[in-house]
DNA sequence: CTGTATCCGGGCCGATACTG
DNA sequence: CAGTATCGGCCCGGATACAG
């Protein structure tokens, strides 16, 4: 069993460094912030609540599918809170707790960044992508 | 053409939402963060350069497709430098760029967040998912 | 050593229909 | 109003093979 050794070792190394990833904190913080809609419920909320219909006004791009998912899932983190009230037809707000605000705010330097500096990004991109021949 | 005007309505405005998130700063960077490996590239290469084989080796779970793929966007928008020297076989180095180590200072306070918060998730979830009825 | 080209399976996500 | 259920297309990304 010699020649297929080298491979094996490849695979579980790998197998261990995902086992490793997802545990990281950082990993799981932006596996979080990559899910598209996160941020967006996130800044929807973070200065008042809301309820189900005006999030879906407001943002406008989501499908009720995702926004459903996002909301489930900042809820389980603890970072939204989702309250019912059991009117008829039943009436459900969304708020931002405070963690939630914490994580807004973090966020927030990664829009100052993006505003401050996008901008040169998009010029590399352009340059990146001219015909380079051209003088 | 009463009927479909609604439709046609909603259909309008999420292009011209989606066309509006497509140039928005924040939403770009976010997109750029969003792929895997870029933090993890921007990481190993943040406090010294380093070559194509090394980065496969230190991120040892990158296919050398992603590898290669994320390393020319982080190119293309202008985050890290890549040098060829011509020797045999080909020597190529990557190294972090003034605005590509800016932006890794950024994911660093991500990366401290999530240290210090993502405990606090990790409860919610489990709290969340537990069996509530259990007393 | 540093890639490029191709295939292909899985999962994300939107659209649609239905429910309490 | 606030969802759930299901289907289907698309693209991400891994594996593999090949090349300068």
């Amino acid at each position: 069993m010699p020649t297929q050794t080298a491979q094996q070792r490849r695979l579980e190394a790998k197998v261990a460094y995902d086992a490793y990833l997802a545990t990281c904190p950082s990993r799981q913080l932006l596996a979080t912030l990559s899910d598209k809609w996160v941020v967006l419920v996130l800044s929807a909320l973070h200065d008042r609540p809301a309820r189900y219909s005006d999030l879906r006004r407001r943002i406008a791009g989501v499908s009720q599918k995702m926004l459903t998912q996002t909301l489930r899932g900042l809820e389980r983190d603890g970072l939204v809170r989702r309250t019912v009230v059991a009117t008829v037809p039943v009436t459900v707000t969304y708020e931002i707790t405070f963690l939630g605000l914490s994580l807004h705010k973090v966020v927030a330097q990664l829009k100052s960044w993006a505003e401050s500096n996008m901008q040169s990004v998009t010029i590399a991109r352009h340059a990146y992508d001219a015909p380079e021949g051209v003088d």
